[in-house]
DNA sequence: AATGAATGAGCCTTCATTCAT
DNA sequence: CATGAATGAAGGCTCATTCAT
């Protein structure tokens, strides 16, 4: 039944996305349109980011929503990805000075990093959370990966480290910490200020390397 | 998908159901709606949980539906409440024997014993968190605060350990595990098998507890 | 990207109709959609048969039209089988006594028929073709085929006529005669009234007959 | 897809196109956007004949689009003319033999020379008259009372027939013809290279003639 | 109590048309 | 003249909720 189709489809351009943007009128739009979807999201959450919506708050027509993204689902993905891109910046901004400390100095650098990219858009973070199976992609789950392969490899350059599973150990502290982070800024925001919390974290992590096998006790 | 908004407004009317159910008849029914919405949940995502395909599903009508519940967000509501209950229990049932315990081995027990309760139905406890800002009554971070209590009360009871904060260390400990076993439920089932997931967890509390001024060490 | 769908899909029912009217009220409100749409379409045309407008008329809501048509190309494609099936009935009434006549009496009164089946609903049977390629089914062109049949049965029956190719000669026969009737119904109604259309329309079909070798004219 | 309703409204604003080319560019701008919109229309369809794609296939801008035609009705419009200045143009120049054969020879070379005005863009022109209460000038219809005009001309001429109303018989003629022309075309274009069908049109032909009162029995 | 037909607000998306550059 | 970003009315469709039976 459809609609027109028996008619050959050529007529359709690739489906991803629907204008890579090259002047700097077009820029700004895209840039007006991501912003309010991350805010109308932040503050009303996702069932209120409607396509009017996002259109009102950016200032522009529905119409111009769908000139730069082929749908709400794509616009949403584009959004998440620009937010991973960012927290997945913040964190790797730290890393080149960590692999010359010792251990017991990394972590806790590793953790304010951590920290750091979290607080990117907590708000933002989890409402993006709650929509992951929506946006299939999945790539909120990359930020986390991220994580875990930095703290593996963290593990695994370290010499006074010796684990056996470094893999299994930095996909589980990525675990833990983000777990600790996303909990934390959701309902206890209060207590990123408190240095304690990067403390508790470092030896989180520490504490669990130190049983695992490490050289680190002797 | 309905009356979102539980964000900007935070306005809610006497949440109680429509009619509690006395006979048995009523009690059979509302027990299959819940079921049917858990199953519908769980298997086909939000999006299709809709009160038409719960009904069906049920082997009810939509009207019986809103018979015992007063809306679809109370229903969802009532669902949630329901499985944070079931893991309390599973999580419940094996405290009493944690106080005798000396820490070393109190610590792994209650890692199995969480492991079991994030077990009960990760699929509906991953999709209920994405409803959460809907069902805005929070009732799912219930079983994170009951578990931090418990980890909290432990570490009070046992007089080998000796903490500054127990309250927030015990906090901090559940998300953290919580964090870990949410994600391997959602993304690595298969390492659920693993006994080595236990240790790892249990390393992990133990392991800061250690470097938390426990007398541990001694 | 989609939406849902990362669900198992096996939540739909069968995607042609959506409900088998049972109740009274029902198979009423399923009339008076069918009929709404093919006043609309008569009047208006294809483009005003919006679902809106076709609910309107109806007196009923869009959602009913969902609740028995699974979209608006199907509510078209059952509206088209049912003129189609009207005019096949008209056309059917006149066959039997077709068969004993002669020739020259079978013909006029094919004619006959044929006119009158196409006089159920010109307007809308014309609608109807300008839709065809959308409701791809071309069931209209089921009625062409069954004139088609008829004429070539009613050759092939006929001991006064000897062809070659009764199939083609039917064919081309039930297309003329179809092509000057529709034609002459959205263009020159009044002509219907004059006596002499059936004349010449025989006559057409005659003349043929008598030019492909029938033994008529002997 | 557009204005529509040209159904009960009737209503027309003066409808010459924007700007009556005078520069070689223009005209040959104007040029490729009236062959893209006949090749999107026979490609993909009436409902895929979007202004852009259009104007995407012509090469040009929407903008340009609209700089030479008022509305895409009346580009449409433009274009059906076109068609039907086409199809005459392939009848008309097989007309001036007609005059001096006789009837017998005549009627073959008007049915050749139909055939081959009908097979100028046949899947335009079925699409064209799918269009046609849009753009309702009725400009096809000219066609067919070109057609019927010929026809009608060709038996008032030839001085062995002998008709009572040789207007209504040349429009029948004309309607049954293109109506077996058109049906063939779009569902049976496999009989256009069969010697028979031009045969069986000029028996359909001669064969009415000879019925109704003509002197060509004698 | 149960039923399910009916409702209609509201969502996503398309596309003819305009106009600043 | 040309361009194409922007507009926004309008269309098809869904689904929570109600209510007559």
């Amino acid at each position: 039944m459809s609609s027109s189709d028996n008619w050959d489809k050529a007529e359709k351009e690739g489906s991803k996305g629907r204008r890579r943007p090259t002047q700097a009128r077009s820029k700004a739009t895209v840039e007006a349109i991501l912003t309010a979807t991350a805010q109308v999201l932040e503050r009303s959450g996702p069932e209120a980011a409607t396509t009017k919506a996002i259109a009102a708050r950016a200032g522009v027509s529905v119409g111009s929503l769908y000139q730069y993204f082929g749908s709400r689902d794509e616009l949403i993905d584009a959004l998440a990805h620009r937010h991973v891109d960012a927290m997945r910046k913040v964190l790797s901004e730290s890393l080149a000075e960590l692999i010359s400390l010792p251990l017991e100095a990394a972590i806790p650098r590793l953790m304010t990093a951590l920290i750091a990219s979290h607080r990117v858009n907590p708000r933002l973070d989890h409402v993006l959370h709650q929509l992951t199976p929506i946006s299939d992609t999945a790539i909120l789950d990359e930020f986390q990966d991220f994580a875990a392969t930095i703290t593996t490899t963290a593990l695994r350059t370290h010499p006074d480290t010796n684990l056996d599973d470094p893999e299994l150990v930095g996909s589980i502290l990525a675990q833990a910490v983000s777990g600790v982070l996303r909990t934390t800024l959701r309902r206890f925001p209060e207590r990123l200020g408190d240095p304690a919390l990067e403390g508790l974290l470092s030896d989180l992590v520490l504490g669990l390397l130190g049983r695992q096998g490490s050289a680190t006790e002797a």
